[in-house]
RNA sequence: GCCGCCUUAGCUCAGUUGGUUAGAGCGCCUGAUUGUGGAUCAGGAGGUCCCUGGUUCGAGCCCAGGAGGUGGUACCA
């Protein structure tokens, strides 16, 4: 006989970064997605869905290579294939126009939501799974499509209950950011006579700075001139290489950082006269003027929606315009710290996402809202009803009349009430409360062999039972003034009224 | 990846200079009440003190290494 080896047991828990939704968690965003997908579907866009696992070749440069083969994406090898599953909704997006965009109008408007997946360390409120809802327009260049965009994501958030004043959706434009760059730099380093090694440091150069001024909200003036000039210590003692740059060039950066105004306008004239003459920054400063004129026209005031030119969010795709839209309200942590809620939605234009597909350059434009995190504030804020409300419990007195407990829940549903019969062992009455009450349930119904024999039945009020329990003694809990007798075929219409309050 | 902190019951945490049987509150279960939620009272279950090795007559406590968690930071489509 062989030894039994004793196999351990599984460990019952999710994986690091995953987590488990629980009832009104999952109905909850079950809505949110819904009233998004309302606003999008009536703003034109068409719903579609792709699936959720892409060619790694399809998502983009994230190639997994030998030494970190899951480096931000959940990959895996198929035959000769990698696949992994979508980091984002753009990437899938771009490939779905390429591969179909002889059937598809132009310009093609989408709308999608649902989960996708990054290989990274979670943080607090940071999940490697977690859902977004996106909308785009892709085959069109026009800066009306970038403002739409900007004005339906300000409908969205009002949408879900996020009042106007609460929120703010900034805009700035890359194209800004690059002109301040070429100022920096002296030259354009595309232009014909720029030695290659010098545009390859230029460039790296430029992505450090970028990084640094995308940190502009967490450090602050002084974190940020510290990274782009000596390097910045945090507060763990770990240190950050700097950029190198002097302090005059690290001053004109910080000068077109803070050049916000109190107005578009004024915005639009300081980045007017920082940039100079210098060429490509001020197309971006027209593209601007044009959505700010277009959204004022639409009716979106600059409590909504305003330039601001700290805006970079990260190295990316974009190209021309970009969006993000923060929630202004405090809310405070477990430990009563006030904390910075960050941007719920982002977005901008991608000029040549698709142009990776097809060799010509097509102009998109998107945003994509992070649903959990949008859930999460409205949590936080307490602007969310959290009290599920839970069925009705008809509770089993008698086991030999469980047909009559049937018929008594059937009535209910019929009458689109959520009820259930309780379904576990009925031997401690007791019990059978205690259920209904970590059910959440409104009410219960009681009836045994008394009941049946005058045709009544018992409702008892849970809600109101609980609140008097509060203040009441003993006697008068025992006496019961939550409950009362019905007769069998008023039953639904008492529990209608219950339910009503 | 780098830096710091932490790890004892389901949860939150005590645990003295290294000392014998590791505790509390909350939660859970049972009963007082087999036809009634809360409160109260009585009782009960529940532990690989993260793991491995070392020091010691003796380790939850000291030392070394590892793992996990957490906070900051870096990267982030």
């Amino acid at each position: 006989m062989a030894k039994p080896k004793k196999t351990p047991r599984p460990k019952a828990e999710t994986p690091k970064g995953f987590r488990d939704y629980f009832g009104a968690e999952v109905t909850e965003r079950a809505e949110m997605l819904q009233k998004i997908a309302r606003v999008y579907h009536r703003y034109g866009f068409d719903a579609f869905e792709s699936s959720a696992v892409e060619t790694v070749e399809a998502l983009g440069k994230f190639l997994p290579d030998v030494d970190r083969p899951n480096e931000g994406v959940f990959a895996w090898q198929e035959d000769d294939d990698w696949l992994a599953l979508r980091y984002d909704m753009t990437a899938p997006l771009a490939r779905v126009y390429a591969q179909h965009r002889n059937d598809l109008p132009n310009p093609y408007r989408r709308y999608t939501m649902g989960p996708v997946w990054r290989n990274e360390k979670p943080g607090p409120g940071r999940f490697r799974q977690f859902y977004q809802c996106d909308a785009d327009t892709v085959g069109t260049a026009s800066m009306a499509a970038d403002a739409e965009i900007c004005a339906m994501l300000s409908d969205c958030l009002e949408e879900v209950g996020i009042p106007r004043g609460d929120y703010v959706i900034r805009v700035n434009n890359r194209k800004v950011l690059n002109g301040v760059l070429d100022l920096i730099f002296g030259f354009d380093s595309k232009s014909e006579d720029a030695v290659l090694s010098a545009v390859y440091d230029t460039e790296m150069q430029k992505d450090e700075v970028l990084r640094a001024v995308d940190k502009y909200d967490k450090f602050g003036r002084e974190g940020v001139q510290l990274l782009l000039t000596t390097g910045r210590e945090d507060a763990s003692g770990d240190f950050t290489e700097g950029v190198n740059l002097t302090a005059d060039q690290a001053a004109t950066i910080l000068n077109f950082v803070e050049a916000r105004g109190a107005s578009n306008a004024t915005t639009i004239k300081n980045l007017e006269d920082l940039l100079g003459a210098a060429g490509r920054g001020l197309d971006g400063v027209e593209e601007l003027r044009t959505i700010s004129d277009l959204l004022l026209s639409a009716g979106y005031a600059e409590d909504q929606i305003i330039i601001d030119p700290s805006v970079v969010r990260g190295l990316g795709y974009y190209t021309g315009p970009v969006y993000e839209a923060e929630l202004t309200f405090e809310i405070e942590d477990e430990k009563g710290r006030p904390r910075n809620f960050g941007s719920v939605a982002g977005g901008g234009r991608y000029d040549d996402l698709v142009k990776r597909f097809t060799g010509q350059e097509v102009p998109a434009t998107g945003v994509s809202i992070g649903v959990d995190r949008l859930l999460a504030a409205l949590h936080a804020k307490g602007r969310l009803d959290t009290q599920s409300a839970g069925p009705v419990v008809v509770t089993v007195m008698d086991r030999d009349r469980m047909s009559d407990y049937q018929a008594m829940v059937a009535d209910l549903r019929n009458a689109g009430i959520r009820s259930e019969v309780y379904l576990g062992n009925p031997k401690n009455f007791g019990n059978q409360l205690r259920y209904a009450d970590k059910r959440d349930s409104p009410a219960a119904v009681i009836a045994g062999s008394d009941e049946f024999d005058r045709n009544v039945v018992q409702i008892k009020d849970l809600i109101l039972g609980a609140k008097i329990a509060e203040t009441a003694s003993l006697e008068e809990w025992k006496d019961r003034p939550s409950q009362f007798e019905v007769p069998r075929d008023q039953m639904v219409a008492r529990l209608r009224e219950i339910l009503e309050k």
